[in-house]
RNA sequence: UGGGGCGUCGCCAAGCGGUAAGGCACAGGGUUUUGAUCCCUGCAUACCUAGGUUCGAAUCCUAGCGCCCCAG
């Protein structure tokens, strides 16, 4: 290479796809960079403190590829762009997804900018999603691991930020990551994959949020209002969840388990039904609004696609019916079961996510 | 107080003399960069209490205790 080598920084989390990505992007000739940030602060009171540790495991990989590694602490910007926004929508009874807005606010905004000062040409994450360049228009195509795709976490990139970014292991699946890991004998081959909510990590969400919303207690009751149990506040329950509701067996009902169907903020009352083909279980259609598409192009008044409403679902058929600027009547061909305010539906056309909304 | 019925896991609920089904709930684990869903595993040496009859009882008998219904 020469002086024209690109520089990359690409965002380090100590786990093992990162790492992975980082010495992909190594092996493609690019001068690369880690990042890691931190973007929550432990409360020093309660339970462990993983990020030390993935600090660590980063700082090692670093040093196996002998690259250099930045930190920086987004925890203002995640709490007031991030967390309040959810808080906010718990609130509201609604069930947001924190990480499909840590992409939008942190990951691909205040990282970017971050890494635009540290001279950076190109960014790079771990994540499981690749971008095509075609005809002067960047697309978000899905991941050759359909099992670990995760451009349903990403349908808000705008292209400006596509054209700057890589996804490495896009186009590798999740085991030959590991077969990689194992080869080039990094510590974190065979950790184990992170899960809960970005950044925050594996909590009890319901003890986590606690801290930060009072309990509500209020009645749980059947379509026809008939009070079978107590809840302890509507934001700790989401549409379509069986487990933590307490409903024992009642000889008057039958003995399938029940699922939160539907939420009265007024008379703070959580409505549940039982077993799960329960009509009010589903929904065939839905609105949705603020809808950001990947490509500027906005559909046609009608449109016909596919969509997801939940990650790690198969993307389902559907077609839009638009109502006004941005926003969406989408009917699905088939019922879609836990139809969820808050959460986000995200549309495909074969293996292109085309974008998002957030369901109304 | 008379008459009838019932008391089995946190909740429903099988069992009807042969050595405690099942469901729900719950707990733990798995899957998963959301909260969920889903999957797996666990969960009454014990059947209101005390006696008795039996080789053997949650199942039969007796007496208590508790609850329910009808009478009143």
């Amino acid at each position: 290479m020469n002086g024209k080598t690109k520089r990359v920084i690409i965002g380090l989390s100590g786990g093992v796809d990162s790492s992975v990505a980082a010495f992909m992007l190594l092996q493609e000739g690019y001068e690369v960079e880690g990042l890691f940030m931190k973007n929550w602060e432990e409360d020093d009171s309660d339970d462990y403190c993983p990020s030390a540790q993935d600090l660590h495991d980063a700082q090692m990989i670093c040093d196996i590829l002998n690259i250099k590694l930045h930190t920086v602490n987004f925890s203002n910007e995640y709490w007031d762009h991030v967390f309040e926004h959810c808080l906010t929508e718990l609130r509201q009874g609604r069930t947001p997804n924190p990480d499909v807005l840590c992409n939008r606010e942190i990951k691909f905004k205040a990282f970017y900018n971050y890494a635009l000062q540290l001279g950076a040409d190109y960014i790079a994450t771990g994540h499981y999603a690749q971008i095509k360049h075609a005809s002067n228009c960047y697309y978000l195509h899905r991941a050759r691991d359909q099992n670990k795709d995760q451009t349903y976490f990403l349908y808000n990139l705008e292209q400006p930020i596509l054209a700057k970014t890589l996804f490495p292991i896009g186009h590798v699946t999740k085991p030959e990551v590991r077969k990689i890991a194992i080869e080039k004998k990094l510590p974190n081959a065979n950790k184990k994959d992170s899960t809960g909510i970005c950044f925050i990590g594996k909590r009890k969400f319901k003890q986590f949020i606690t801290k930060y919303l009072p309990l509500q207690p209020g009645p749980i009751v059947t379509p026809d209002r008939t009070i079978v149990g107590q809840h302890d506040g509507l934001m700790f329950y989401t549409l379509g969840q069986r487990q933590g509701l307490m409903i024992g067996g009642h000889a008057d009902y039958s003995g399938l388990p029940w699922y939160v169907v539907g939420k009265d903020l007024t008379e703070n009352t959580l409505i549940v039904a039982q077993g799960d083909s329960h009509p009010l279980l589903y929904k065939q259609s839905l609105e949705t609004a603020g809808v950001h598409w990947i490509t500027k192009h906005n559909p046609s008044e009608q449109f016909a696609c596919t969509a997801k409403i939940r990650y790690r679902q198969m993307d389902v058929p559907c077609h839009l019916a638009a109502l006004g600027e941005n926003a969406y009547k989408v009917t699905f061909e088939n019922p879609e079961r836990s139809v969820t305010p808050g959460q986000s539906i995200v549309f495909y056309q074969q293996e292109i996510c085309l974008g998002g909304g957030i369901i109304q």
